[in-house]
DNA sequence: GCGAAAGTTTGCACGGACTGAAAGATCGTT
DNA sequence: AACGATCTTTCAGTCCGTGCAAACTTTCGC
């Protein structure tokens, strides 16, 4: 069991992994920023990380996912991190509370996603894979959110929210890779945020 | 050119191409409610409408689009009718509105649509092609959008209007197709378009 | 250290999605 | 009937993605 997988590890299999990954990772990144989806075979995606095709495989289950990353732990905790905001904070809000530390994260690793925004940006039928990566992911912040509200999670609230939020959430990372990271990206989710409270109400000509 | 499409057309031959359209379509989403996704082929599909394989790909460009549909032009005058609502009417309202004619064309083909949508609930990746079918009438609800509320495409919110709406559109659509098309496609909308216009703030325990 | 165990990489073979080109069938028009 | 335009089919080919088994490497027990 590895319940620390980011650090540099303990074992020399682990680490040795960890770099290939991330060599498919980057390659398949750089070479489709350059040249686009379609120009770009798997094939000379692991020439570039010095594996074989099978390999590239073996780590990713599709060209696409390689580029959207692992965000599969990154999810789940977020999903925790809802559920322990303090109970009486409405739903939206704990949303938005919760959503620090993975921005944080994203901040930390500035380059790399916006280089992943900026291919996500040519490439639209990539942008659904991000956020709501998993259908458990997604079903888990449904449940914790109709916990928090105190309705069933047949009600369409909770749906709703989680869907909603995940597309607010979309837009502000686009309009920050679009801005080339310019703006802070904790502002472009408070706006949007902001605007989904307000109701989407029409923004005043004084914005 | 042609400006009709639906109605029994004059020429043979489009009411020709319109039956095998129809008939790939529908023979595909039989077969992939029958069976699932992978467990159908273009092949399969092609010979249950009595065409090659390539012939399939002729009238779409993958799998996942004969199940979708083709709603190019739907999404067209979807835009045009948000359009056309009086200024004033705040955007958020002026896009519930336009919805009415696309809901009532939905119901109009009340089977087609309520198997289509059981074909996506078991294969999510569908999902995001609904709706959102088009970059460009993407970017014209954008522009649209803009124009209502008098910013620029680049504020964010013209962006995050269209996506939200989208998101809650679906998720509408989905709980229609849970219930079987017992609610009212319209009813299940106008509730998720009251939650986003009340700020998504937490429903009371009385609902 | 050393050999067994466990995990990883690789090549091979395969099925299926999708595309271009060219030949064949069908329809509309005169 | 014959011609041109349009659609369908056949064919060959590329690429994605997966199961399988052999070769290899790290790890573990002794």
């Amino acid at each position: 069991m590895n319940f620390d997988p980011s650090p540099a590890a303990a074992g020399l299999r682990d680490r040795k992994k960890r770099q290939t990954r991330a060599a498919l990772a980057t390659a398949a990144l750089r070479l489709v920023a350059e040249r686009g989806l379609e120009q770009v075979t798997v094939e000379e995606i692991s020439a570039a990380a010095d594996v074989s095709s099978r390999t590239f495989f073996n780590y990713f289950p599709s060209k696409e996912d390689a580029l959207i990353g692992d965000h599969a732990m990154q999810s789940a905790r977020f999903v925790a991190r809802v559920a322990e905001v303090p109970p009486g904070v409405p739903a939206l809000a704990a949303i938005r509370t919760a959503m620090t530390e993975v921005i944080d994260e994203m901040q930390a690793d500035r380059e790399l996603w916006l280089l992943r925004m900026a291919v996500v940006a040519q490439h639209p039928a990539l942008l659904p894979r991000l956020v709501t990566v998993g259908a458990e992911a997604e079903r888990a912040m449904i449940e914790v959110v109709a916990g928090r509200v105190g309705v069933s999670p047949e009600h369409g609230f909770p749906t709703l929210l989680t869907t909603v939020t995940g597309a607010a959430f979309r837009t502000a990372m686009l309009r920050w890779a679009a801005a080339g990271g310019t703006r802070s990206l904790a502002d472009l989710v408070d706006e949007a945020f902001d605007a989904l409270a307000a109701g989407l109400a029409d923004p005043g000509p004084k914005t």
